[in-house]
DNA sequence: ATTGACCTTCCGGTAGCTGGAATCTGTAAA
DNA sequence: TTTACAGATTCCAGCTACCGGAAGGTCAAT
């Protein structure tokens, strides 16, 4: 299989998978040219790497997860840690957004948003309090 | 005033104000000695540049909000575009990262989480559908 | 004179790729 | 057979928004 192919087969693109053997994740064996070959466990594991990045694991969790996933006695409690504790960072970035979100949306709903210049967006960049006069 | 004074008053780190200079989003003053003298000016549009980094805005966004917030004749309408459209990206961040919560707290609480080695969450993570035998 | 806090520049690194250049290989049509 | 073109290779650079550290200059107080 050449890289062409299980980039198709795994949706990512063949840039990443360079990258991806660059770092070790995946080891694909050489053919006579020069050219990657990809066995159908190197394409398995490049499709299970794109689901765990769309997860949003980062680099060294897959490498965490690729692992116990390869590790046939492996703990699912193991498993379970790695995508609870991820799971919490979701949630804490979720409130984070959340919490950002409805400071910009007073900011936004507060601007009038015609051709005068005065902003109550720039005035709370600016650390004004509305209701300060300068 | 120093760059560790400025520092304090914005809360920026001193390393990060030197950046910003580098990409030129302040020009602060040299004295004689080849340290750099912030005006108050600069302090403001440090601290400016401070709270629009903190409620998301890149760089870039920086650099507009900015330069509407430097130009006395703005239309409050154009920083509210900025705005909103930031805005917009937050909500279809915050939605694309619910998704993920949803997903990844449906493999977490399937998997029974002990110290046998089948577990839901790789079998997910490798493209099996719950009841697929393999 | 010496200490210690503060300042300077420069270099390198972070995550996770992406783009581009220069160069080979494989295949099919003219 | 040549020629074209897709697809493969390596290497180098750059992206965002900084952070860490080294080597050295400056300032104020002791």
């Amino acid at each position: 299989m050449n890289i062409g192919e299980v980039s198709r087969a795994s949706g990512l693109p063949a840039k990443t998978i360079r990258y991806y053997e660059e770092i070790n994740l995946v080891r694909p064996a050489r053919g006579a040219n020069g050219y990657r070959d990809f066995s159908e466990q190197d394409a398995h594991k490049l499709a299970f790497l794109g689901r765990s990045r769309s997860l949003g694991f980062s680099i060294k969790e897959c490498r965490t997860l690729l692992s116990l996933y390869e590790d046939r006695d492996r703990a699912s409690a193991d498993v379970k840690a790695v995508a609870a504790e991820h799971l919490d960072r979701i949630a804490r970035k979720i409130d984070a957004l959340q919490a950002l979100k409805s400071t910009l949306e007073t900011l936004v709903t507060r601007c009038h948003g015609d051709d005068r210049p005065d902003c109550p967006i720039l005035d709370g960049l600016a650390g004004r309090k509305p209701g300060d006069s300068q």
